[in-house]
DNA sequence: ATGACGATTTACT
DNA sequence: GTAAATCGTCATA
């Protein structure tokens, strides 16, 4: 089924309390010939904007990379790294402000064999296990082929190729398990209190972060 | 113009 | 556990 639109209203916060809002949301996934490819959100992290210095905008950094994380909430801040993997976000807060949550994990839930296909490049597609679908940010990115071409697209938009949804019964079993909280991963050199601050979050119960 | 460095993944020892 | 893969981005000059 078709998870209605999540409010923007409910983006429009800050990156901690959004992360952990988007625990138990769906992000789908359209591609040409009807291809639906979507997930339930199981894994986040919070990127606090000007103060963090984890985040693409510490102290108000604004450049051609970055510039979609200061639009509006709602909108995809997809960024390019070590030279072969895409990692999205989803843009909370104010509009200008900077802030934004990585999605770093789904449980796959729709196109499941083409998340395979996707993801599988030189390997053999059935070597891929379910639970290594998108257990990672830049997997999940793979698994939905979400690239640059998607920077700055508004996931509340439904004729966005890439969209964010809520289904209360979807969105309640993710939760149900409880939600964890634990340092963010990869930010090493970001330094105190930063790198160890609990804005990591995670669906307890979940297999497939 | 140049160089250092990733909000990672994978394969290999 | 360790290391390679691989290149756009950004700060410095």
């Amino acid at each position: 089924m078709i998870p209605p639109l999540i409010d923007r209203d409910r983006l429009a916060v800050d990156a901690e309390t959004c992360a952990e809002r988007l625990i138990g949301a769906t992000l789908v996934r359209t591609l040409p010939g009807n291809v639906r490819i979507s997930g339930v959100i199981v894994e986040t992290e919070a990127y606090c904007g000007a103060e963090d210095r984890a985040a693409h905008t510490f102290e108000g950094r604004r450049t051609p990379r970055n510039e979609s994380m200061y639009q509006r909430a709602g909108t995809a801040y997809v960024y390019f790294t070590y030279g072969m993997h895409f990692c999205m976000n989803v843009v909370c807060g104010d509009e200008g402000e900077g802030v934004a949550v990585l999605l770093r994990a789904l449980e796959p839930v729709e196109g499941i064999d083409h998340m395979r296909a996707h993801r599988a490049g030189k390997r053999d597609p059935a070597s891929l296990t379910e639970r290594d679908l998108c257990s990672g940010p830049a997997k999940l990115c793979a698994a939905l082929r979400v690239d640059r071409d998607l920077d700055r697209v508004d996931l509340l938009d439904p004729v966005s190729p890439l969209t964010l949804g809520l289904d209360q019964a979807v969105y309640d079993e993710a939760r149900r398990g409880g939600i964890l909280r634990t340092p963010r991963i990869g930010i090493d050199s970001a330094g105190e209190p930063w790198v160890s601050a609990p804005l990591r979050f995670v669906a307890s119960a979940s297999p497939f972060v």
